[in-house]
DNA sequence: AGCCAGGCTCTCG
DNA sequence: CGAGAGCATGGC
């Protein structure tokens, strides 16, 4: 596969953009770069985030810092690499704002959020927790299908070398990021390709499908944005390979439906169990319909950070266990 | 060394 | 509807 190598150096000249507060730059960037400690398409260090992004055939790294408060936020954006043409500059200052979601409001969901004890104590620990979102709905998508049913650092290291082998190379100070691979670098890498770099067959046959109705006109992922969540999980379920947890994903991370509860999810399943039911087990519709009684149209807005529970539970616990074993 | 992990599809009762 | 099997891989 040919991959474009591009050393980048001179700083551009920096845009600041206003999030809606609370923002804030640390949880959002660490919720958003969780299991990609590098080589992924971004990166999160220094205080800052980076991200590989290719604006109209132009690749670029946006590196965002923050400038305000988490009350009074405040955002610097950079982009560094070639000098971008204006339309192309906008368009990565657009695609950055879109993964940080900054402009959610998320004060709606605290007010929901303090009449229960366990819900509020997250949005106190990670208060100003945008949920971070896909550039696009295909990367939801995919990363979606690479993510099926396999572990967090299992799919972790599935596609990071998805997108080292098909995305775009990008340095930047000495580090090595690529961009998310487009549909293109999919369907030319095949399923071969896709099943060598560690896809079960079903998956591979199931992004291949993808791709290639994305390449026929047959299926318009673009269009989604402006379709009903009823609509895009009918649509999405034609495709072989995909059902409700890869839907419900992708409404709530590409298209930003802060309502979708993905109540497939084993992991959030298994927090309801034991939080909300006593340890008794809760089933697919269970999950569903108690999220959406308790938190109504910002259950997607409790289930991001119902993750961002786990994840600092399986932090605490890895670190007790290396202090444990030494 | 196994068992399990942020499932999906198909089959059978 | 609900339950069960096969799929693939890496980490604990």
């Amino acid at each position: 596969m040919m991959t474009r190598i591009q050393r980048m150096g001179a700083p551009m000249p920096k845009t600041v953009v206003v999030p809606t507060p609370p923002f804030d730059l640390d949880a959002t960037a660490r919720h958003q770069t969780y299991y990609q400690r590098e080589s992924g398409a971004d990166a999160y260090h220094d205080g800052a985030y980076f991200r590989a992004l290719e604006v109209e055939g132009q690749l670029t790294v946006a590196v965002v810092r923050p400038t305000g408060t988490v009350d009074a936020p405040g955002l610097a954006v950079e982009l560094r690499g070639d000098r971008l043409s204006p339309n192309a500059e906008e368009s990565a200052t657009r695609a950055v704002t879109h993964i940080l979601a900054t402009d959610l409001e998320l004060r709606p969901f605290y007010a929901v959020a303090r009449d229960d004890p366990f819900l509020f104590e997250a949005t106190q620990s990670f208060y100003g927790l945008h949920p971070p979102q896909t550039a696009s709905v295909f990367e939801a998508l995919a990363m979606a299908i690479m993510g099926q049913q396999i572990s967090g650092a299992v799919a972790h290291v599935i596609r990071a070398r998805v997108v080292q082998a098909l995305g775009a190379q990008v340095q930047i100070d000495g580090e090595t990021l690529y961009t998310f691979p487009a549909t293109a670098e999919f369907l030319i890498a095949g399923q071969d390709r896709l099943r060598a770099l560690g896809l079960s067959t079903k998956k591979a046959q199931c992004i291949t499908e993808v791709v290639s109705r994305t390449a026929d006109g047959s299926l318009d992922l673009q269009r989604f944005e402006a379709m009903g969540n009823h609509e895009v999980v009918d649509e999405l379920a034609r495709l072989r390979g995909i059902g409700p947890w890869t839907a419900q994903w992708v409404l709530l991370r590409a298209l930003g439906r802060t309502d979708v509860f993905p109540s497939g999810d084993l992991a959030l399943q298994r927090v309801l169990s034991e939080h909300y039911f006593r340890g008794r087990s809760v089933t697919d519709r269970e999950a569903g319909a108690f999220a959406q009684e308790t938190w109504g149209a910002h259950a997607g807005l409790a289930a991001t950070y119902l993750f961002a529970l786990i994840r600092r539970q399986r932090t605490m616990e890895r670190g007790s266990q290396l202090v444990g074993g030494a």
